[in-house]
DNA sequence: ATCTTTGCAAACTTTTTGCACCAAT
DNA sequence: ATTGGTGCAAAAAGTTTGCAAAGAT
């Protein structure tokens, strides 16, 4: 069950499989987008809010786990595996998410990378601006 | 003093002039880069933090001030005609913020319009990243 | 048996808010 | 004299940390 190589990861580098980091897993496998630590907690009964920080930190080191900042509020977090191919926009306004393929930004991280030898992370951060009908109003 | 501007956009909306806001308004003319309201707080003298978010949000609303979020930590405000061309890379390592000149983004702003209609607001957030140095390290 | 992980409570950081007082118009 | 602005203290929201008990190996 889980993920047998995230359990690998773990063994190697001394650290241990116990309840919190499992049942995080299991709830980030079974959540189909990103979500918060918040919503883990409550989701995976019995595991404190502080654990489930701990457990994500690790996960997160150990790269089987990303975060994204949405514009404000808490940050999201996601299987790497599984955050891979689609980056967020989010409104300003309404706070709706968009998916986009993760292949649009391409061209500006290699701009980014052979002018300013800068190494773009767009996973990370939700790109913020206005959908349609939130830009029309203003 | 101060921008002049700012002051007819406050008394049009039945708005006044306090010291708050007249002080961060110049602390904000002084500082060359983006601040955080923290910063702001201390250069000023006898003015509450809680009173220069206030300001800072009032002028926000009036646009003559923008906030950027950095990776992570405490937003950072500047004065919106100071804003405008260049665009912020902050390295996740090291913390080093890059600046690039706002037209890298409008190729993928101009696509992200055109097929997601979506507004992209490319000066409110900062890319994340890794700088040269730090990316080798990695 | 050892050494990691977890729960809990408390601290922390950033930002917001309620309320009484102060000040700009 | 009004009405909006400000200081202060306290709350909120999100996240981190210290410590002792519980658990994985």
């Amino acid at each position: 069950m889980v993920a047998d190589d995230a359990v690998d990861l773990l063994r190697s580098g001394g650290r241990r499989l116990g309840h919190a980091r499992r049942l995080v897993l299991e709830a980030l496998a079974r959540t189909d987008g990103p979500v918060t630590a918040e919503a883990l907690a409550a989701g995976v009964d019995a595991v404190h809010v502080s654990s489930v920080y701990r457990a994500l930190a690790v996960l997160e080191e150990l790269g089987v786990v990303r975060h994204v900042h949405l514009a404000h509020g808490p940050a999201l977090y996601e299987l790497t595996e599984r955050a891979s191919s689609v980056r967020h926009l989010v409104c300003e306004v309404c706070g709706q998410a968009i998916e986009v393929p993760a292949a649009l930004f391409v061209p500006l991280a290699r701009r980014l990378a052979r002018d300013y030898s800068f190494v773009l992370d767009s996973d990370h951060f939700a790109l913020p601006g206005r959908c349609t009908s939130c830009d029309r109003r203003a």
